[in-house]
DNA sequence: TCCGAAAACTTATCGGCGTTACCCCTTGCG
DNA sequence: CGCAAGGGGTAACGCCGATAAGTTTTCGGA
């Protein structure tokens, strides 16, 4: 390009531009409705350097996207954790939970979309492996466990097997997530939440 | 190219190159891991023709795409009313229909993926509608309404709102089929499936 | 029988994309 | 002041979707 160029970054300071290719890549993939709308070129060109210069820094542009969904999945869980933290009784701790999930995918729908979108399937190429993907929701699995438990341990849940159950409630709020995410124009009932939430968490005297 | 051509079509017959164009782009979805291998190249090459041949069938890619996502969806419609109408206890026509999604999910990961991906999105362009989206999926959920309803009838659930808890239902399979199709490689467990389709269906005497 | 218009399809081309190979300029240490 | 190495740019390749402009085949009517 001949348009003016950016400072150039000091010397050790090189992965500066790293976390700035990063939060362009998040700021596009969250404006523009469709992840093909992140771009190489449109990140660089946001960015304010040349499309080459990405890569010393992501090996393609997958890796970018890659990158984009670990940020994410550690932004989800640390809402997550604390939003349990701000509640003690457990069956509030468990709609807290719920709530914070939906919220979270309400609230950067494409960012949801992406997470639990492809990239887990290039099995053999150097996208990622399953286990790294079962890694990055590992914790807020296990909130989610840990909360279905403690809610089976008061007497709020009916759950005889909290950890399989506890997959079963995540199953439902990412149906309702994802189909939220992807067409928001629908008319959710305003229960929706509950009715899925409260049946699949087995809890009792629901109100 | 300067490969042997295929017959052209006969006066009439223009529109058997559509089936033909559609039938490439479902196999080559099926086939290949990942919605950005039906490329129109592909599928020109498949089919045996250049590629601008398909555009006086098409009106460009995405309409590839979006004709995929109403076969399918018919596929699927069809599919449940089959499995629908082969049962008559109303828990076990429920149970049947939950079945028949979750095989056909399971069985057509790719195309699932896809026909509740995006495409929802594109609101303004010439894409798709959500009138028409919701009616592609219309009568899929009338037969689980009705289903839950039979059910509701014939005291297998303790629903008091069948027509919101179907959508409750479906959501529920919804994110076990998607992310059994994203992800099919995770340690599902084997009653998965009851542990969503029951509590979210309200049924009563479990087994 | 033949002819010309329309249908069916091709070739050529454009701009944008991801990716690679290669070049330049600045930085900062000795 | 010299000069390696890091930080970034330029040019180019092949593939993609899409458009424009041909080229071949078909077939009803004279």
């Amino acid at each position: 390009m001949t348009t003016p160029h950016r400072p150039r970054n000091p010397r050790g300071h090189g992965k500066r531009l790293r976390t700035e290719i990063l939060t362009a890549a998040t700021e596009l993939l969250d404006t523009g409705g469709d992840e093909r709308t992140v771009t190489l070129r449109a990140v660089a060109c946001r960015v304010g350097i040349a499309p080459p210069s990405i890569y010393p820094h992501f090996l393609d542009q997958s890796a970018i996207m890659l990158a984009v969904v670990r940020q994410s999945f550690a932004e989800l869980t640390h809402r997550l954790r604390a939003a349990a933290a701000a509640v003690v009784d457990p069956r509030q701790r468990l709609h807290a939970l719920c709530r914070a999930y939906l919220e979270y995918a309400q609230k950067y729908p494409q960012r949801y979309r992406v997470m639990f979108g492809d990239l887990w399937h290039p099995v053999v190429d150097g996208g990622v492996t399953p286990d790294e993907v079962t890694t990055m929701g590992a914790e807020a699995m296990r909130l989610l466990v840990d909360s279905l438990a403690a809610c089976v341990a008061s007497g709020h849940s009916a759950s005889r097997d909290p950890a399989v159950d506890a997959i079963a409630l995540w199953l439902g709020l990412h149906g309702l997530a994802h189909q939220r995410a992807v067409a928001s124009w629908y008319p959710w009932p305003a229960d929706i939440t509950q009715r899925v939430a409260i049946p699949l968490a087995r809890l009792v005297n629901a109100r």
